[in-house]
DNA sequence: AAATGATCGATTGTCAACAATCTTGCCAGC
DNA sequence: GCTGGCAAGATTGTTGACAATCGATCATTT
């Protein structure tokens, strides 16, 4: 008997256009290769591809579904530009989140959990170190999104990814502005002691200061902008 | 100079074919007049709304991206039918939005939102007098918007939005199953007042409380079902 | 009889043309 | 100089026809 968990035996993904179209797109807008605030158009964006604007604009349809975009009906479609109280929102939200997300897994950790975490902030140092924004801006939602992943909530997970693009956007963005990679590498060393150890506790004040740090930085970078 | 906050002056809504759809194939889905698992087609669909098949894609894509309906390609679409595991993970998520909800408004409450509450809140009581299903659902749905809508974190609305459907469709099939309104009501009269009182850890407390006694409900359903 | 392969109807995916709407810039009139 | 309206261009919204794919049915072969 076949059983599901080899990966290659896993049912085969059918692609449409619009999801393909919808993956690079979005690849484009969270790596900055097109800049916030732009307007695209359908037609444009047609050409591009190869493919009609049918398919497009529903991949269009998606991504505005995920806020990464913006479309004024007759009048035009901008990539999101994110404000401070977006971030803010996004910091928060995503607190909201992997709290519930670690609650849910923590006494369902198992080897398998603990190795692909290990794996993910592998790449992460990795990414660190050859100074690529986009890459690591990935591979740091990426190490996050495993909780998520393993935690077996359908509805949690689909919570995450419709917010993860947007904060992948940030990431990027922020680390590009002034990219320190020391407290990232820190703050995730700190993590991944966390997650593997024994109190749910510390865990989820951990969750919490991260989301304190990242505003406070905001904060402070806005003081040094106007002030 | 205009200021924005009178809503007769907000900007006028463009109603375009695919939200006008969407609007009302979400309300037949969530009122049950179409049952879950049934398949639906856009033809069929784009007849019976009197458009073409474009904007009625559209529409469904829209409340595909809201779980309500699976679209599996070229093969066919079927609205949602939920499971209990759907049920469980809508509660747990929806206390953790709601917490998120309450510690975010907390400290700005103002007479306009104890108002606005209580009016919601007659809403419901009136509908559950009437014993109307689809109604009730709908009015409890609102009365817990309330405070998503006034509590300002746009994303943190957005996801409750996206949930908000589903919850209201199991609640319309809860009720009819095994429609016991007294509970309902005492429910949300203990959610009044200490959501109008003057300590969040209780009202927090209320919100997990209510997540636990839908779930254990829920439970005690099933084992009547197969035990 | 069981397994394999072909056929057909149903359904979604894609396309190119047309319609509706918005924004912008210009021009006349005051 | 300012206001109002009008026309042109750009952009999204909508349509109907055609193509690709799937699932079930039925014939064929072993």
């Amino acid at each position: 008997m076949l059983t599901n968990t080899d990966k290659r035996m896993a049912p085969v993904k059918r692609e449409t256009f619009s999801n393909q179209i919808a993956t690079n797109l979005r690849r484009a807008i969270i790596s900055g290769e097109i800049e916030g605030g732009t307007q695209i158009t359908e037609s444009d964006l047609a050409r591009h591809f190869g493919v009609s604007r049918g398919p497009l604009r529903e991949a269009m349809g998606q991504l505005a579904s995920e806020g990464l975009i913006v479309t004024i009906p007759y009048t035009g479609t901008r990539v999101l530009k994110l404000s401070p109280r977006d971030i803010r929102e996004i910091h928060s939200m995503r607190t909201a989140l992997e709290t519930l997300a670690f609650k849910e897994i923590w006494d369902h950790r198992d080897a398998a959990f603990a190795r692909e975490l290990e794996a993910r902030h592998k790449v992460l140092l990795a990414t660190l170190e050859m100074n690529d924004h986009v890459a690591s801006s990935e591979a740091e939602v990426n190490l996050h999104s495993l909780v998520y992943e393993a935690c077996g909530h359908r509805l949690l997970l689909e919570s995450w990814q419709r917010i993860a693009g947007r904060l992948q956007l940030y990431l990027a963005i922020h680390q590009r502005a002034h990219g320190r990679r020391g407290p990232i590498k820190d703050a995730h060393e700190r993590y991944m002691q966390l997650a593997l150890g024994d109190s749910l506790e510390l865990m989820l004040a951990e969750v919490e200061d991260h989301m304190r740090r990242g505003i406070s930085q905001l904060e402070s970078y806005l003081d040094g902008l106007d002030g």
